[in-house]
DNA sequence: TGTACATCAGTGAACGCGCGTTCACTGATGTAC
DNA sequence: TGTACATCAGTGAACGCGCGTTCACTGATGTAC
């Protein structure tokens, strides 16, 4: 085995490591010690491999970003029996956001660290980084714009973004536990109640003009 | 002057002191040398009057909520024009959510510390702010009531939730820069539109049965 | 194939920093007589 | 009003802990001849 190849194990266990750490015990939890110990190698061999434990913690994100990303696709894909047009963007904005909540109940530690994480001052996400997240808002753009083909791209993207924002807040403050638990079916259904409101909203404007 | 008053004095000042730092410097900026020389007091001498830095925090955020309660307060009292019935509780749902987005861009760093703030492990947040937190929320289940008047107050309840998550979302998104920055007025209108879209699928509800 | 040398992965003890909290001490305030 | 004493506010140096990161060292891997 090359040293590169070596190298790149390393790395890829560090990762792992890295996810399951996160998984478990959250952000706070993740200590280059511990990593060390689960992956078997020195505090010192990690920065060997990696800038920073940032490093890792994108790295891991990155992989949560796409797995969320799969979860949408399978979502989107699996076609309702709805007609075209309206009701069936609409069907399929409601499944996408049941399915973020599934996503987050599913994986609440590592979808938590997805918006918990913070770069010391100063320092900027990385492109790559970037682009995967711009990549997830495209799915809600689509059936946004089938739902209202008139709009503007930008007036779009502003309502796409605050479509995911309102369904990103029922899902953080419903997994939260600051305001009483409530159970996973009755987030379900504030979903869907409040993203087909909201996507009747902006169908029945277009029929006002 | 009474040693009572002393400790109450030093009290109060520490609470003014750390809710400048708080709003200046956020929750991480807050520690107890900065406050002991802004207050002019010995370290040890916070500890004569308060457990905890946490005792601390909860009193700001404390001053923090009655502060948004005031507006929402305000918001809701400044009658609009428009009929009784459905177009004015949703009329009254918007300008309170509008308000708290206007507090939260206003006071951003003390709302956020109202969100972000964390007890240590096993301790739980004391009754009395428990207490002001659902007072807050009866504000919401107000108009919603007067929307949905057949609604049986436990769903009523969980719509206030969601209806608060949802909005919630889009002011905590959008006031972080992660994702580009929107403007405040862009954000108005966001708002705007989200709520009503929900009010008038509240509303609709109602009409089908 | 064998040898000498250079590189660099790997080690883990130690550094360094930040910071909440404590603690032994002091002196002012208040009380009892 | 004055005196003796007790209490406790106030002090700030020191404790203690957690933890990311470094660094001088070692030995294995790979290269050149």
């Amino acid at each position: 085995m090359s040293t590169a190849e070596r190298r790149q194990n390393l790395k890829d266990a560090l990762v792992a490591a890295a996810e399951r750490t996160l998984a478990a015990r959250g952000l706070t939890g993740l200590k280059a010690r511990d990593l060390a110990a689960e992956v078997g190698c020195a505090v010192g061999a990690i920065y060997n491999v990696v800038d920073d434990l940032d490093d890792l913690i994108l790295a891991v994100n990155s992989r949560t970003l796409a797995a969320l990303e799969g979860e949408l696709d399978a979502a989107t894909r699996a076609q309702s029996g709805a007609p075209r047009g309206g009701e069936r963007a609409i069907a399929r904005l409601v499944r996408m956001a049941v399915t973020y909540l599934d996503f987050a109940a599913a994986n609440t530690q590592l979808w938590r660290a997805l918006f918990d994480h913070r770069l010391p001052e100063g320092r900027a996400l990385p492109d790559w980084f970037v682009a995967q997240q711009i990549q997830l808002f495209s799915h809600v753009e689509q059936p946004l714009h089938e739902l209202a083909p008139d709009l503007p791209s930008d007036a779009l993207a502003l309502i796409a973004r605050s479509l995911f924002s309102a369904v990103h807040g029922i899902v953080t403050l419903g997994l939260e536990e600051k305001l009483g638990v409530v159970p996973l079916d009755a987030l379900r259904a504030q979903t869907t109640l409040i993203v087909s409101a909201i996507g009747s909203g902006l169908a029945a404007r277009r029929a006002r003009q």
